[in-house]
RNA sequence: CGGAAAGUGGCUCAACUUGGUAGAGCACUUGGUUUGGGACCAAGCGGUUGCAGGUUCAAAUCCUGUCUUUCCGACCA
C-alpha cells in the first residue's frame, strides 16, 4: 500500500524529501524564509542526535559553554578572511528599541570570533591549556536558496571550540573530532561517510586546512556532513590568545573548531527513508517499537500493556496506538513516521499465542510466539535493522562510485548516474572550476591516503599531485 | 541573485478567462456501527481568499508592490 501523499524518489528526489518531511510531521514552515518549525518529532530526532554525540564529546574531555547570540561588528572583523567569507550572509542587529545602535550587531553565523575573544581573556599560561569547549545553539546565514533541514537561514548545530599548546596538540584533535563524526555517522546514523581533507577552495574561511565527512544521498549527490578545521594561530594572533609557555616566553595557541548541524537529519531522510515516509536506524530512532492493537478489547491491552513494560525496563522506547482508528490506519502512521519495529496484537494472534513483527525498513512481517523472549527478539531484530541500513547504504553508495581518468569520463559519468569521482589532480585552482562546468561538479575531499590512479591530473594533464573524491553537492 | 510556477478552512483543489460578496473531498467534532494495510452511516464546526495598496457602486477574480513556497541556474553547513 502506498502513501499516496509522497511522491516517488525515483520520480522527483526533490519533491519526495519535502513530502517526507511533512508527511512525518518533522517540521513545519514559518513566516520568514528559512527558518522552520522543528516539531516534536523532528525536535525528538535532533535530541537523540544531540544526546549521544555530546556523550562522546565529554568522553573525550570536552565541556559545553554558552557563548552570546551576538557579536559586535568590530570583534567579527578581526579576522579578515572569517569575515569575508561569511560577509555575504550575515544578518544584522542595528537597532535596539526605537534607537539605531552606535556598533551593528552581528547574529552568529559561527562563534569563532566569541571563543576566541574569551580565550584571549582566560588563558595566560601553558597551565591553562588546553581548553576543550563545545555548545550547542542555533546560528544565521542568510542563505538565498533554503530547505528544510538541509538549508536554513537559522539552523541548529554543535560548535567545538578548543586552543592548545603545541601544533601537534592541535592537529591531534582535529583529527580526532573527524574521526568521531565518522564513528557517529556509521555507528549511529548507519551512513557511510568518506573522510578528508577540503582543498584550498573549498576549505572554511579563516582555517588553515578543513577536514570533512561527505556522504552520498540515495541519489548519487553528495552531502558535507560535519567538518573539523585546523586554524593554527591565526585567531590566536587575531585575537591576542597568548600565553607564557614552558620557556616562559610569549606563545600564541593553536586553535581548533568542529561542527554538525540539524542537516544530519536531512541526511537520514535523503540515505535511509524511502515511499512510503521516514526510515530512521533503531539506535537513533526517538521511539523504537510501535504496538498496535488490532482490537482494543481488555485481553489484548492487557497483552499489550505486558509487552510494553516488558520493553521498557531495558531502556527499550516504546509507543502504544491506542487510538480508535482502524488497524491499517494505524500502521500507515508508524510507517510515515519512521518507527523501527511495528509489534501487532489481535485477538487472533492470543488465541494462536503469538504476535506480528513488522520491521520498518524491509516491510517484512514475522510472527513471533508470545511464549518467547520478547525482549531479545526485539533488540535482535534491531541490531539486524541497523547492519543492514548500513549495509544497503554502503551498496549503493559503492554502486555510485566511480573512477574517471579524464574530463570526458567525468561528463558521460555525471550526465548518466552522479556519484562520487575518483580522479587525480594537480591541485590548481583553475582545475576545480573547469571541473564545475561540469553539473556543478566540486572536489568533495582529498584522500589521505588514497591509492595513485593515474600520474596526470584528470582536467589539465599535467602531473597529478592528490587523489580526489568529486561530486555534485547539496 | 537571475529564470519559471504557485499561494483560496488543517490538507488537496474548484470558483478567476467573462468582477456581483466562496464550494467540494479529505481531516476535525459528536453519536453509533467497526477494527489483520489509511473503515462506514448520520449530524456538525471551520475560510471573507498570503499581506499592503490601487481601479470599481462592487474584487478571490483586474492592476501595482511585497512576503512565502516549489522547481531550474550562480553562492554556501
Amino acid at each position: 500500500m502506498k502513501n499516496k501523499a509522497i511522491t516517488s524518489r525515483d520520480v522527483d528526489f526533490a519533491k519526495w524529501y519535502t513530502d517526507v518531511v511533512k508527511a512525518a510531521r518533522l517540521a513545519d514552515y514559518s513566516n520568514v524564509k528559512g527558518c522552520i518549525v522543528f516539531e516534536p518529532r523532528g525536535y525528538a530526532l535532533w535530541e537523540m542526535i544531540q544526546s549521544k554525540m555530546d556523550r562522546m564529546f565529554k568522553e573525550t574531555g570536552h565541556q559545553n559553554v554558552y557563548m552570546p547570540l551576538l557579536i559586535p561588528e568590530n570583534l567579527m572583523q578581526k579576522e579578515g578572511e572569517l569575515i569575508n567569507g561569511f560577509a555575504p550572509e550575515v544578518a544584522w542587529v542595528t537597532h535596539g528599541g526605537e534607537k539605531e545602535l552606535e556598533e551593528r550587531l552581528c547574529i552568529r553565523p559561527t562563534s569563532e570570533t566569541l571563543f576566541s575573544d574569551y580565550y584571549s581573556h582566560v588563558v595566560n599560561s601553558y597551565r591553562d591549556l588546553p581548553l576543550k569547549y563545545n555548545q550547542w545553539c542555533n546560528v544565521m546565514r542568510w542563505e538565498k536558496e533554503t530547505r528544510p533541514f538541509l538549508r536554513s537561514r537559522e539552523f541548529l548545530w554543535q560548535e567545538g571550540h578548543t586552543v592548545h599548546e603545541t601544533r601537534e596538540e592541535a592537529e591531534e584533535e582535529t583529527k580526532k573530532m573527524l574521526g568521531i563524526y565518522k564513528t557517529f555517522f556509521e555507528d549511529y546514523l548507519a551512513i557511510p561517510v568518506i573522510t578528508g581533507k577540503k582543498t584550498e577552495k573549498e576549505k572554511f574561511a579563516g582555517a588553515e586546512y578543513t577536514l570533512t565527512v561527505e556522504a552520498m544521498m540515495y541519489n548519487g549527490i553528495t552531502l558535507q556532513s560535519a567538518t573539523s578545521h585546523y586554524f593554527g594561530q591565526k585567531f590566536a594572533k587575531a585575537y591576542d590568545i597568548s600565553f607564557k609557555d614552558r620557556n616562559n616566553e610569549l606563545s600564541y595557541c593553536y586553535q581548533t573548531s568542529w561542527g554538525s548541524t540539524t542537516r544530519m537529519i536531512g541526511a537520514l531522510i535523503m540515505v535511509h527513508s524511502d515511499d512510503n515516509g521516514l526510515v530512521l536506524p533503531p539506535k537513533i530512532a526517538p521511539v523504537q517499537v510501535a504496538i498496535v492493537p488490532i482490537q482494543m478489547t481488555d485481553k489484548v491491552m492487557e497483552k499489550v500493556d505486558e509487552i510494553r513494560k516488558e520493553l521498557e525496563s531495558v531502556g527499550i522506547t516504546v509507543t502504544v496506538d491506542d487510538s480508535d482508528k482502524s488497524a491499517g490506519y494505524k500502521f500507515a502512521e508508524a510507517e510515515v513516521t519512521g518507527i523501527p519495529i511495528r509489534l501487532e496484537i489481535g485477538e487472533r494472534d492470543l488465541d494462536q499465542g503469538k504476535l506480528v513483527l513488522t520491521r520498518r525498513d524491509t516491510r517484512e512481517k514475522t510472527e513471533v510466539l508470545l511464549s518467547s523472549d520478547i525482549i531479545t527478539v526485539v533488540q535482535n531484530e534491531m541490531h539486524t535493522m541497523q547492519d543492514e541500513m548500513f549495509n544497503r547504504a554502503k551498496e549503493r553508495r559503492d554502486a555510485f562510485t566511480f573512477t574517471c581518468h579524464n574530463l570526458e569520463e567525468v561528463k558521460c559519468q555525471m550526465e548518466k548516474q552522479p556519484g562520487f569521482i575518483h580522479a587525480m589532480w594537480c591541485g590548481d585552482e583553475a582545475c576545480e572550476l573547469k571541473m564545475k562546468e561540469i553539473k556543478g561538479t566540486k572536489s568533495r575531499c582529498i584522500l589521505e591516503d588514497g591509492e595513485k590512479i593515474d600520474h596526470h591530473c584528470v582536467v589539465c594533464g599535467k602531473e597529478a599531485k592528490y587523489h580526489v573524491v568529486w561530486g555534485i553537492q547539496y
